[in-house]
DNA sequence: ACCTGAACACCGTTCAAGT
DNA sequence: ACCTGAACACCGTTCAAGT
């Protein structure tokens, strides 16, 4: 009889990193930043710890992987955009819904400068900001504040997921109850806090988050300031 | 004899919150964000582990308890400004200088959002923001972009810090390696990583820092697009 | 070349027991 | 009220040993 031929055993179709990634971003995405694990990953690959080592440098390695992969397919989805500005706004959405499907991503983001993942981005940006006629000098400045915002966006984003979860609270609630706690600040030391706790309740993030990218983008055609 | 009177025992000094918070500091600045140990803290503290969790809920309430402590005095040290684009500045650089002296604290403000210590940041700027003749309606969206590129530069930072650690390089060997990476990238993909590879070598952190606040200032003060 | 899994050196957190 | 420190339930990582 021939052997794990008719049927072979589907489990063991051989370590990938790819493989490897790709289980280790659906153990993100259903378990959040916590859930992925060596141990958890080698149980769903039927594998040894020790394994995965062969395929990957470490845990960080792993990290930004996951999250190198998940932006790749974010940057082929942003479409181009008729604009420049369009063009901004599009790359921006794009990582915000990568960020509203897998809530860990601003926090792999935000461990990783300078590599893969955040230069996907900026290069996305700054060819955006070129286009958009900014001049030369200014271009690194005008794409690493796209950057940056964004990358600010998302670790707080990410960071009110763990935090959410951790409550085991949704959302709404979950902004409510930090409404309520900036509404009780010092009145003499938080007066703006406590102007705009009101609008943490009703406020859209996508909305503001756009809001912010359109806010830096009038700055960079904004006339020369100073000298 | 007299016990413990003349010649009291320094350590027992009887443990408090604040200690515990000034010692944790003490223990990041010394080792990075990985020194912060309840072990390492008790050990300092001549005290055993689980005495910490008396004055502190748990490692995160420490973390950011600790994170709130130097941008509170941070926030003190920020001189007013004569203008409001002057304060935004001066709040912008207490916070990069915090940051320089406390590498850890981009993380700990990244994993704390809508907390103490960013809240503190948020009415800084939003009062100036209001001074600026920002209307209400936008004043929100104005002071939070402020926050979230604050916030995306001291991740960054942060995680570079720990990078640089963790491979045992000083800066300047960090930004090279860094340069020399993007530079071999795809020349068909990444044009535009590839042209600004040079100014990662010879950038100022602080300069370009204070530029991409002086951009979303300005975005704010450019009369209004669209509708 | 690739995988196994026990072992090492840690963690945060809890909790009975002390004072 | 506050502190002790052993114990629990985990981690990432390594490495001899297997195939």
């Amino acid at each position: 009889m021939l052997k794990n031929v008719a049927n072979p055993p589907r489990r063991a179709a051989s370590l990938s990193r790819d493989t490897i990634i790709d289980t280790a971003i659906a153990l993100l995405d259903a378990d959040g930043e916590s859930g992925l694990t060596f141990r958890a990953l080698a149980a769903r690959l039927s594998t040894g710890a020790g394994a995965i080592y062969w395929h990957v440098a470490n845990k960080d390695d792993l990290f930004t992987a996951a999250s190198d992969a998940v932006v790749a397919r974010a940057m082929e989805d942003a479409p181009a955009g008729d604009t420049p500005q369009a063009g901004i706004r599009a790359v921006a959405l794009a990582v915000f819904a990568a960020m509203d499907a897998h809530p860990w991503l601003g926090s792999a983001l935000s461990r990783a400068p300078g590599q893969l993942p955040t230069v996907r981005i900026l290069e996305r940006l700054g060819r955006q900001v070129e286009a958009l006629g900014v001049p030369h000098e200014k271009q690194w400045v005008a794409a690493c504040a796209l950057l940056n915002y964004l990358l600010g966006v998302s670790g707080q984003n990410a960071a009110n997921a763990v935090n959410a979860r951790g409550a085991g609270l949704e959302r709404a609630h979950f902004l409510d109850s930090m409404a309520a706690t900036w509404s009780r600040l010092d009145a003499q030391a938080f007066p703006f806090a406590r102007k705009v706790a009101g609008q943490l309740r009703t406020h859209d993030d996508r909305e503001d988050f756009l809001a912010g990218i359109d806010l830096i983008v009038q700055g960079m055609q904004a006339p020369q300031a100073g000298c």
